[in-house]
DNA sequence: AAATGAACACCCTGTTCATTG
DNA sequence: CAATGAACAGGGTGTTCATTT
């Protein structure tokens, strides 16, 4: 409640948390698709990134990691890290969503109250 | 357009445009005027950032600073910056405004996505 | 080349310090 | 103490480099 819009570390947390909810991938897929679901909107999320919010999840306690081999495609046997809820991570997840949810509405106050008073 | 949501900069300077374009003040008052204006949302903004902003936008000739004294209260003379539109100030700063505008909207259109999405 | 991660640098912002009236 | 401003510090994010397969 100290700051100005929500940051990008926590939108992205958030995203992840729902795209794990759904289906079970790697960091890159994720990113992939972060970058489709943005790109409408100009903003192009970075590889660091994702894997710094994967990281803080999994610091968390919300999600553990997965070391795999990918299957032996053509392209040879690339290991991979696929990331699954804790026990109590899918409860932990919700909780935080709700917490950035409200600093998201928060946002949008700002936004618009500032497009309402000087447009 | 190649970053994530509006900055506080931007917005700040927005405001103060608008401001000046109502009433000419000094930084200290547009710093109060704007902690109302966000209060509701929990953003209080910094007075360096103001001054940042001022600076920015005389930089850029959209303002010039006139130097007065305050009329003589009982607090003393104290010096103060007025800040006024130059000769093509107010056409640049509508300019400015619009520009920042459709990075407002595309932030909108980021939270709602995110919103959307993932609750 | 794909995937992960760390290191580094840059930019934005907040806190603190300095000066003047 | 009010007003302005600069200097400094911290944090967030992007770019680059390193490692592994």
């Amino acid at each position: 409640m100290n700051h100005f819009l929500t940051k990008q570390r926590a939108i992205l947390k958030v995203c992840l948390i729902s795209l794990i909810e759904r289906k079970k991938m790697y960091g890159l897929q994720y990113l992939k698709e972060l970058k489709e679901t943005f790109k409408p909107y100009g903003y192009v999320p970075k590889h660091s990134e994702i894997y710094k919010a994967l990281h803080e999840l999994t610091a968390e306690g919300i999600i553990y990691r997965i070391k795999k081999r990918r299957c032996p495609d053509r392209e040879g046997f690339q290991e991979i890290i696929i990331y699954q809820f804790t026990e109590d991570g899918l409860e932990k997840g919700r909780v935080y969503k709700q917490m950035v949810r409200s600093d998201l509405e928060r946002s949008l106050g700002i936004i618009r109250k500032v497009l309402k008073d000087n447009y």
